[in-house]
DNA sequence: CTGAAAGCGCTAACAC
DNA sequence: GTGTTAGCGCTTTCAG
């Protein structure tokens, strides 16, 4: 049994107002008291009882995060910044893995309401209407990371999907491709999907380059096996590519292993470039060129938001963060 | 300001005692109360504050996990097996990330002590003195994971590190490979280091094959920069070698690097084995012969642990975890 | 079957 | 400066 503050109270012949003072760094006490107060407290080994503190000051010191996946790299990187930015403010983290998943996630919700957590951060995925207004009854900052919400107001961090797309496109023409195919992840994905496939095609149409839906390959989500298949079936029906930009980089990865099953070298036969930056990139032979999301800066500016709006009760504002080209060995420059 | 359980007593004419009694289904209240409060429940949408049971019934359904680096994909996977299990258990997890830093450790143990989880789970590190004195005080369930102590009494849920590096070794042979080199992480790791040497050595001394000091390098940690720069100074001192074994999944795939650069191909010119099975392990080219290691598992069996304790009061026994070997292309028959 | 009341460990008025 | 006391929202005797 954990010692009480009353049992330091009583073994430093104070009241427990007196120790409570001076365990919150208020005033009220003498420097006196205030050194024998914590010399029993050292003695005794005595530590607060974060749940007690919860109960009165509605304040739990922790905070939930929504992921979609647990064994991701990209969630992992994220959850790194996330936990980094919230140890520092003194809070912890609370993961719960969605799967995407409606039901599980209203549970977990509903979990979190339950423990009293002070903010939430939810990870990429399409934030739905039910996850809305339990989140807004529940009267604690929320914010989207690496997603965001057209329809409700929430903030968010997030890379412009749009124009790192557009980036990514533009680099491989600059580099003289103008047969470039595309992976995409899910056409349904307001998010991730449709705005890298639109930034994609606008960048090809402002050089000059027509798009044809042959061009661009839809994949089911934006894993390695979705890069296999969706590869081998962008280059059945469009040959002629020189250049494939992948939706991630798990995309590119898989990318990388049916080509190499068909015998084609990246970058001499077929350049590829990705969009993340994960550790994978660098892993890879050839190294990936790639598009970064600043990941773990992301997790921390999410988390940062949540602390902020925490303290001043307002609203942040959402953060569009810088993307970045990695240049690596994945892309020849062509002619 | 969310329902307390008061509200619900008064809007249903009855006292918080009998509502009390009725959400933690236990006897004592007719039918029609039962429903008549349920009723309430439902219409206020109320839902208990755990920050209060927690205080009074001094169980937080809450586990601490501690991890060394968050991003590894090592870790990721631990982690979705104990997140799992812990929610199948109606608890939630928080996530440390200590940075194998024992300061860092010793900080979050406390912060975890004041929250007053339940229990504790210790990911792959060394368990050092300190740390198990703080736990041990704190007098809640621990249990280590993918790692173990032979000082202190802590149950383990870890594979057989020495019989896993055993059956790498002896899988080379049997390929007959007789010219084995090893990339191993620290050498001074008990846990993850020695063993892994020691049962490389003694398969190949079993076999017949002498081992010299020069067929094995020690590398600082487990990870592809390690790898990188370890296979270099193998190959370097020893460059008749035709398989190699590595410590890790990232190790090797730090070796495919260095090979691709030396030009030297894998499984032709050198064979190459992993140990782990992490997703990048069938993910790069050629997809990676590896020993597995049930990462997904071994978080689910600790977390199961940790609650198994927590019901029984009693120490759980440790166990070991079967490894399996995974064939896949970077390991050639030779002659 | 049901209610009143004490108490979990702590904070925050409010007195002195 | 310091102590007393009333909660925070819940569970649990103990009466009835």
């Amino acid at each position: 049994m954990p010692y009480t503050i009353k049992d330091v109270a009583k073994k430093a012949n104070v009241s427990i107002a007196t120790v409570s003072r001076i365990l919150n760094n208020q005033t009220g006490y003498s420097e006196k008291t205030k050194k024998k107060v914590l010399t029993v407290i050292e003695e005794l080994g005595y530590h607060p009882n974060a749940v007690a503190r919860g109960l009165v000051n509605k304040r739990t010191h922790t905070i939930g995060v929504l992921v979609p996946a647990l064994s991701s790299m990209f969630v992992a990187e994220v959850l790194d910044g996330i936990e980094k930015a919230a140890n520092e403010a003194g809070s912890s983290i609370i993961v719960c893995h969605t799967e995407s998943n409606g039901e599980k996630t209203m549970n977990y919700l509903q979990l979190l309401n339950e423990k009293r957590i002070d903010g939430i951060i939810f990870t990429s995925g399409i934030l739905k209407d039910e996850y809305y207004e339990f989140t807004s009854k529940m009267k604690i900052p929320m914010v989207l990371l690496a997603t965001l919400s057209h329809k409700h107001p929430v903030p968010y961090v997030k890379v412009d999907d749009y124009k790192a797309s557009y980036a990514a496109a533009e680099y491989l023409v600059a580099k003289g491709h103008t047969k470039i195919g595309m992976i995409s992840g899910n056409k349904m994905d307001i998010i991730a999907g449709i705005p890298r496939i639109e930034g994609f095609k606008k960048a090809l149409e402002d050089h000059g380059i027509s798009v044809n839906e042959k061009n661009v390959v839809y994949c089911e989500g934006f894993a390695f096996l979705d890069g296999v298949e969706g590869s081998r079936k962008l280059l059945e029906q469009n040959p002629e590519l020189t250049a494939i930009f992948a939706a991630s980089d798990e995309l590119a990865i898989g990318a990388y292993s049916t080509l190499y099953q068909m015998d084609l070298r990246v970058p001499d036969d077929l350049s590829i470039i990705g969009y993340d930056n994960l550790s994978i990139a660098k892993m890879s032979i050839p190294p990936l060129t790639t598009v970064e999301q600043p990941l773990i800066k992301m997790g921390e500016e999410a988390a940062r938001m949540v602390f902020s709006m925490l303290e001043s009760g307002e609203a942040a504002k959402s953060r569009i963060m810088p993307h970045q080209m990695i240049e690596r060995l994945s892309v020849k420059e062509k002619g």
